[in-house]
DNA sequence: GTGGTCTAGACCACA
DNA sequence: GTGGTCTAGACCACG
């Protein structure tokens, strides 16, 4: 499980954590059932406090991708596939994008510009 | 002027400013030469602290948005249409819609998807 | 006598007025002995306030460029040409040279540097 | 990281230290990565309000000198040089120039007398 | 009256 | 511990 910490970030770190497996898990590099490094260890690893690894873990727990087994470490958990394509997400989605466009039209820009913005944008 | 402050909102009161009038220069409503309110009528009509309007003042001062004058008020700068409709502003929507894509995929919706629910949302 | 006060410049008003008679005075447009408009009627004009304009007068007073006679006015002291040359001005045009280097560097010029932008700059 | 404030500057205190550290910045004093102490730390040490601190590394941030991260402190951007040679700051430095130089006309200087003002002013 | 600066003290999320 | 936000109250120069 490859992670890494962006200092000059200003995301916080518990976020950038959970951004990360979210995505691994998204991209099947992490399958369900397949056990992460425990907290103490990925803390080591990334030269971060292990509370802030322990608050990740928490919140990937309460979104249902994480299975945390008291002194047996987390796996990702088997329904990740449906939270990860959930109506939920889709709500969540919906939200992010009505954000960006209020910004969008504080800027100056309506939809139309929008959509051909986004059109343009690698998928990297 | 117009602006109301949600309580409930995270978003921290000086921004819930800024981003309100930002929108009413876009609009329209607000226009350049136009005089807003004193820092201390707004803080008085928004029932919140004189030091949080002037925060909120500087950063539309900062974007170039308002010409403010001590002693003698603030004014919509003439400049404001350009920096409401300028290249830097592109780049900025651009780096939101960026953020967006990769929360996108990680919630596993690809770039079509994104278009289709983009397309979806109300002009609100 | 012509003044005109610039809404958008963050100059204190009362430092316009002062500025623009020096000028004046410099130039030669305004000659020693003349007679300026009386603070009312100059404030008037400009559609400033009177105690701006009588606060404005009384720094020209202070730098020995007007002579103030209660009720009749004020004029353009005849000393003048020698204020606006003297040994005094050229201590705070070298006061304000100073100030500018300080901020050249700030901005990671060195003083080769400020020299040529001075030379290239127009005469305006 | 060596800072003090002059009671008897008109300069206010934020400046006073955005002023410094931007300085030191130039002169390779801070480089690009180094840690600043912490907000309350440099308020205690300069016996002035958090506030005001504050107030300084935002500027500072503002001007892309400083990244700052909530709850991990501030370090010199990686940016920093190009900000500082920036063509923006010539634009900054010119315009200071034209300033001092109707300053200097106003007090009967001309171009030439204030180019050799300039070359004799200290490299303090 | 206006904006600008500063202090003191508080609460918050984050590490 | 860190920075970010907000309040209350003060003093200043300027109009």
């Amino acid at each position: 499980m490859l992670i890494q910490i962006r200092e000059e970030d200003v995301t916080p770190v518990y976020l950038q954590v959970i951004n990360q497996v979210r995505e691994q898990i998204a991209s099947g590099k992490l399958k369900p059932g397949e056990r992460l490094p425990s907290v103490r260890e990925l803390a080591r690893f990334l030269d971060i406090n292990v509370n802030t690894v322990q608050k990740s873990y928490q919140g990937l727990k309460q979104m249902g991708l994480l299975v945390i087994r008291p002194a047996r470490g987390a796996i990702v958990s088997h329904k990740a596939p449906d939270v990860l394509g959930s109506a939920q997400n889709e709500r969540l989605l919906k939200e992010a994008l009505v954000r960006v466009m209020k910004e969008a039209r504080r800027l100056g820009f309506d939809k139309d510009a929008v959509l051909r913005l986004l059109r343009d944008i690698e998928a990297s």
